[in-house]
DNA sequence: CTTCACGCCTGTCAGC
DNA sequence: TGCTGACAGGCGTGAA
């Protein structure tokens, strides 16, 4: 489900609701989602812990708590995360909750139990792994052009699947970089390493609009996504391509075409995104 | 080193 | 109605 905007939409709308409470108890229904520690000692240690304040790194949500402790917790596909007032939310998969002084709770929820959480001191995140490679975001200082540019230089793999790789850039996830790459006007397929100037140009400035826009908008709610309210995004009705296959192009109105790019949905516009450059 | 196929899970939807 | 297969916003692992 959530990529950068949507975590970081939660965490926005978490953040002035759990900061300064404390965690009472945490009802572990799933422990095999908890990594790290062992579920009984995750759950033996995040008791009683006050949550300062809220993180993130790409789609990592970090809590940071008292003692130099870090909750940290990975959507992944279907995972969700609410805030629930005296109970009053509630999702049929919930899978843990953790209980507040307030007697409001935090829940988690995930249909398909991809999800991942984790509970480390500070200075050993970096058993993480994911979390550890994690490349530049979008928006921030690190993720530069110049650093665009040199992490796709000699690269043959198509540029999608790059996009989607963590490491390089941490938070674009698979409807963010189809509509990156349609903004930008790039076919999706195109090798890394065949781009001109102009359109490595183009397509960083390209990701970083949309994940603007995307935050902009609360996230996207394509089918799972909901807020820490339980409400949908609202980016979805801006959406370019992703979802819109053989529906017209908002440019060109020509037809938007899905194929299988890495092993994912891709949709892109056979017209506005022209395949040109090395590798025809 | 890079790239790719696969597995993890459960649900929904289209087509028969 | 029921069945089957495709598909789903992610990512780690291991093989080539």
């Amino acid at each position: 489900m959530p990529e950068m905007p949507e975590v970081e939409t939660i965490r926005r709308d978490l953040a002035e609701k759990v900061a300064g409470r404390r965690i009472v108890s945490a009802d572990v229904e799933l422990p095999r989602l908890i990594k790290w520690p062992t579920a009984p000692e995750f759950q033996a240690m995040i008791t009683g812990k006050l949550i300062n304040r809220l993180g993130r790194r790409g789609k990592y949500l970090l809590f940071y708590l008292e003692n130099n402790m870090v909750l940290v917790i990975h959507l992944r596909m279907t995972g969700r995360l609410y805030y629930s007032k005296q109970g009053q939310l509630t999702d049929k998969f919930t899978r843990l909750v953790f209980n507040l002084d307030n007697g409001d709770q935090l829940l988690y929820a995930d249909t398909r139990t991809l999800g991942t959480l984790y509970l480390l001191p500070k200075n050993e995140l970096w058993r993480i792994s994911g979390l550890n490679t994690l490349g530049p975001e979008p928006l921030s200082e690190d993720f530069t052009l110049e650093y665009f540019r040199s992490k796709l230089a000699k690269r043959k793999a198509k540029i999608k699947a790059l996009l989607l790789n963590q490491q390089f850039i941490g938070g674009l996830g698979n409807i963010y970089a189809d509509e990156s790459l349609f903004v930008a006007g790039i076919h999706p397929e195109r090798t890394a390493d065949s781009l001109a100037e102009d359109e490595i140009c183009r397509l960083y400035h390209a990701i970083n609009q949309v994940i603007a826009a995307g935050i902009e908008h609360g996230g996207t709610t394509f089918r799972d996504y909901r807020n820490a309210r339980g409400s949908s995004g609202g980016h979805q009705h801006y959406l370019y391509v992703y979802g819109r296959a053989n529906q017209p192009c908002p440019n060109c109105h020509s037809p938007i075409q899905r194929i299988e790019v890495g092993g994912r949905g891709t949709h892109f516009c056979p017209q506005c995104q022209i395949w040109k450059g090395r590798n025809t």
